[in-house]
DNA sequence: CGGTCGTTTGAAAATTCTCAATCGGAGTGG
DNA sequence: CCACTCCGATTGAGAATTTTCAAACGACCG
């Protein structure tokens, strides 16, 4: 698959670089497919690779010590995965949905950033941006209701998420995205029991804000209704 | 006042540079002091500072709206704030003590990094740091109990402050730290009202696990206990 | 058709928040 | 030096929210 195709082009890491930059770098490069449920990295090991996020969604969880993870994050297309230095990985990273990534081993990522060091600069641009994603995450959690929680976290799906069908409307658009989320899954990101969050959800349908045409899709009726709901 | 005798020369980010290089950065650095309770970053702001923290505990905090505010990150001496590349501050930095700082101008600190590309892969490792720091704080306020939120916070405390006394003990060292917290900023930082905070560590005070000589100064009087009730 | 798994819904239990009163130390002014 | 005030800490009681336990439901699959 060349560069010039890829879906991310645009959004990942690679885009800092130039043309010959971009055909250097895809020497070190190969794709992967992710299947869903897939973990692509374990808490404890050594991170031997990175990767670009291609198509998908993954998550970082955290084992409970229960049997159940926290979800820590989500990964969206173009974000990047792993750290160019060695290091333990804190987090494991596992497909929600059937995904593809862009590898690359990890010792030969840090020379080409070491040649290449304002890549390294959108790189640190990058974890600084997921930075204050987790803090705002943190807010979330914190002092909000589960209603709060779960349309602040429907709103950003749809933002961040490729729209699958747009149905035109007088007031606005009416995004349809798939959610790719059991109930306990969401809870797990949440911080929510799945019980709550079916609850949250079904209210929020009562209220005819969103709608689940069928298992995981979720239809977004109201955004602006949502928003209003969500954190600012 | 030298950075010979810096109280973080061996933690902050300038500990990766050697004695030249260290020369060259003293140029562009200045210290200054910080009242407790003064802010440094204001939300919404242009970052034209950078700075490492040398003595002192910081808060990074979002406003929520109702007055008060939600503390998203501590940052304990030898911590980097700021950013190399030009941004807009998603949080505000405030004092909690009374504090001192180094502080660079962005744009200079930049092109030192440009020049002196393995102080910035450092500093990309620093972020990725508090990125995981970040996330476990999110494992700390999703699904967890009152007392382990504050167990924890006070073993984390313990670990990261400068121990101001010990007094020996046959069975443990138990260091005194000073909170420089009140009750209600702890619960800023726990996602927790200012009562529950306060009943929470009366519980740990009658089981024996705490004490609270004077103000704002806890001791730690049976570490491994508390360590017991917090996250692993 | 039966079984499994995720969802939905209900009701009781547990936890935390809110409101309110009281307490205690630090600082101030007489 | 003492009374006074202010602010934070503590404690109690009821309210609100969420979790837990349970049951019922429906879709999907062998």
């Amino acid at each position: 698959m060349s560069c010039q195709v890829c879906p991310v082009r645009d959004r990942a890491l690679c885009s800092s670089l130039a043309d010959d930059e971009l055909c250097e770098l895809k020497y070190i490069a190969r794709e992967r497919l992710v299947c869903r449920e897939q973990t692509i990295c374990w808490a404890g090991e050594e991170g031997l690779i990175c990767a670009n996020v291609v198509t998908g969604l993954f998550k970082v969880t955290a084992a409970l010590g229960d049997g159940h993870d926290q979800t820590v994050g989500i990964l969206y297309p173009g974000d990047f995965i792993g750290s160019p230095t060695p290091s333990t990985n804190k987090f494991s990273i596992t497909a929600l949905t059937d995904s593809s990534i862009c590898v690359f081993p990890r010792h030969l990522l840090e020379k080409f950033l070491s040649a290449h060091s304002h890549m390294e600069r959108v790189l640190l641009q990058r974890t600084q941006a997921s930075l204050d994603e987790a803090r705002e995450r943190i807010m979330l959690l914190a002092h909000r209701s589960a209603e709060v929680r779960v349309a602040t976290f429907l709103v950003d799906m749809a933002r961040r998420s490729p729209v699958k069908t747009r149905v035109p409307d007088r007031t606005e658009n009416l995004p349809s995205i798939e959610l790719s989320l059991s109930r306990a899954q969401m809870g797990e990101i949440l911080g929510l029991s799945n019980e709550t969050v079916s609850r949250v959800l079904s209210r929020l349908s009562r209220r005819g804000l969103v709608d689940f045409p069928n298992g995981r899709r979720v239809a977004i009726l109201n955004r602006s209704a949502l928003s209003e709901i969500a954190i600012p």
